[in-house]
DNA sequence: ATAATTCTGCAATCATAATTGCAGAGTGAC
DNA sequence: GTCACTCTGCAATTATGATTGCAGAATTAT
C-alpha cells in the first residue's frame, strides 16, 4: 500500500519503471496527491504546487508518455472522475433504513460486482462482434425488455443494423430464422430460461449466427452455445430481479460501440439533431 | 457544504428567478443535467449538446451573473466536484479503461447522488400515495419507457390497479381522461416535455388525480403540479443519458408498495409460482 | 400586419494556456 | 577540480479556447 495514501497504480507503475529527475519526481508527487485537483487543474497550478516551472510539468507528462498536459490530464479525468465510495455512502446515511435506500444500495452492490465479474477483454470482444455484425438482434422477455429496448432503440439510432424480439412464439420463430453466419443473436438475461427462447438461440447457432448473452449464469445451455459471456448479477430487493446492472452493461456496450465505428459516430454527429430528439435530449 | 444536498439546486434557483430564452435554457438543462461533464468539458462540447452555438453558452453563463464559461465552470467544480469527495477513493481496478467500466462507475455514482438527493419521508409520502390510490397511470416515452414499464409490469404482478401508457396522442388522452381524485399519475422522467405530455399531466391534475413525477429537473411545470417529485440525476456516457438510476429509484418504489400491503402481499404470495413465472424467476 | 425588440449564429478578435529553444545551473565521473 | 552531461527556468512561440461585434432570424407588442 502506497504510504503516501490512497494513490495511483497506473502512475506509480509507469514511475517505476523509468525513474523521473528530481522536479519531475516532485511533479508526479504532487499529480498523485492530488488527482482530483490535477484532472482539472491547469498547468501552472500544479507548476506552483510543485514548486516547479510550468515547462517542467509538460516534460514530466512526456516523460511519462504522454503528449503533453491535456493529454495525461484526460487519462486523470476518465480515472478519477467517477470514483466513488460506496463506503461513504453507508456511513453517511447511516441505519436509516427505506425502501428507497435498499434498492439503491442494492443496485449499487450489483454495479461493483458486474465490474469484478467481467474481464474488460471479454468486454472488448463481445464489442468487437457487436461491431462487425452483419446484422443484430435483441431478445429480452418480461422484466428483460427494458434493457433489451433500451439497446436496440439506441443502437438503432446509432445507425447500427439491430431490431428487438421481446414476443415469444411465432414471432420469437420467425425474427430468429433469418439469423445466419455474419449475425450476432444478443440474448438478455434469462434465468433457466423459457425453453422456446433457448431452442431458438441454439437453432441460430446453428445456423452459424453469434450468439452473445448477457445473463446472471455462468454455465447452462445458453452459457454452452455463447461466443460471448457477460455476467450481472440481478439480486433485488423484495421478490423481484433487478434489471439495473443489465442495463448499465447495456450503456458500456452501446459506448463501446459507438467508438468502434467512427464513420457512423461522425455520421451520427452530423445527425446529432435527430439522434439527441431520439434519445430524450429533446428540448423543447 | 450544501445544505439542500448535492446537485445543482443552486443553478435551479437561479433560473427560478429569471427566466432564460429558449436556446440559453437548453443550454442550462444540459448543464444541470450532466454536471460533472460540465465541469471540465469545454465549451464546443456544452454547445454540441444543446445544439447551440458556442456564443450562446458564453451568453447563458453571463446571463446567469457569472463573467464568462470559466467562471461559472469554477463554480460548477466546487460545488459539484468536491462533493465527489476530497480524499480519493481507491482504484480496485488495474489501469484498463473500457466502456463498460465508464458506464459502470458512471451509473454507480448516480446512484450514490439518487441516495443524497430524496429525503426518505419524501420517498415516504409518494409510496403512501401510491398504495392509497384507486389506480394508477404510469406515463414513460422514449428511454423512459422502459422503468415505466418495469414499474407498471411488477406493479401488477404484484395486484396493483396499474397500467402504462407509452404512447403519445389519442392514446395518451383517452389514458389521462379517466383520471380523477384518489387516482395517481406517475409521470416518469421528462425533460421540459412534449407538450401534450405536460398538457396531461395538467388536465389530469384539474380533474382531481394525484400527480408524481420521477424526473432529473427540479423545476418546470411539471414540478408545479406534482404533489411529490423524486429527483434522479441521467447523467450517461457517451451520448445518451442513463435511465438506470430511475430504475432503481422504481424498485424502491414497488419495494415501499408491496410492504404497504400485506393482504396484497399475501394473496402474491399464495400466487408466487405466477408471479415468479411472470417475474422471470420462474424456476423449473 | 408591421415595427420594435430581443435573441442567435457566424466569424473575427482577443485572451490564455501549453509547448519548446536556449542558456545557464546543477550533478556526477574521473 | 574540471569536464561532460543532464536538467531546469525563462521567455518566445504556438495552439487553443473564450468572447464579442454584427447582421439576420425570431419573437413580441401594437
Amino acid at each position: 500500500m502506497d504510504p503516501a495514501g490512497p494513490g495511483i497504480d497506473w502512475l506509480d507503475d509507469i514511475m517505476a519503471e523509468q525513474s523521473l529527475p528530481k522536479a519531475q519526481n516532485r511533479v508526479a508527487e504532487v499529480i498523485i496527491r492530488n488527482p482530483q485537483l490535477a484532472s482539472y487543474a491547469e498547468i501552472a497550478e500544479i507548476a506552483a504546487r510543485a514548486e516547479v516551472n510550468s515547462s517542467t510539468v509538460v516534460r514530466t507528462a512526456q516523460s511519462l508518455g504522454f503528449l503533453g498536459w491535456p493529454d495525461l490530464q484526460r487519462e486523470l479525468r476518465s480515472r478519477y472522475l467517477t470514483k466513488i465510495s460506496t463506503e461513504d455512502t453507508l456511513v453517511q446515511h447511516g441505519e436509516h433504513s427505506s425502501p428507497l435506500r435498499a434498492a439503491l444500495t442494492r443496485d449499487m452492490e450489483n454495479l461493483r460486482l458486474t465490474l469484478e465479474a467481467n474481464a474488460p477483454e471479454e468486454v472488448e470482444a463481445a464489442i468487437a462482434t457487436l461491431a462487425a455484425a452483419k446484422s443484430i438482434l435483441v431478445l429480452g422477455h418480461g422484466s428483460y425488455a427494458a434493457p433489451a429496448s433500451v439497446m436496440a432503440h439506441l443502437g438503432a439510432t446509432m445507425g447500427y443494423p439491430i431490431t428487438l424480439e421481446s414476443r415469444g412464439g411465432v414471432h420469437l420463430v420467425s425474427s430468429t430464422n433469418t439469423l445466419g453466419p455474419g449475425d450476432v443473436l444478443v440474448v438478455i438475461n434469462i434465468w433457466r430460461s423459457i425453453g422456446q427462447m433457448i431452442a431458438a438461440a441454439e437453432a441460430a447457432h446453428q445456423a452459424g449466427a453469434t450468439i452473445l448473452t448477457i445473463s446472471d449464469m455462468r454455465r447452462g445451455r445458453l452459457a454452452a452455445i455463447s461466443e460471448h459471456l457477460l455476467v450481472v448479477p440481478s439480486e433485488g430487493i423484495a421478490f423481484f430481479q433487478s434489471v439495473t446492472a443489465t442495463t448499465s452493461v447495456v450503456y458500456g456496450l452501446l459506448a463501446g460501440m459507438q467508438a468502434a465505428h467512427p464513420e457512423r459516430s461522425r455520421e451520427t454527429i452530423r445527425r446529432s439533431q435527430q439522434l439527441w430528439k431520439d434519445l430524450d435530449i429533446h428540448l423543447d
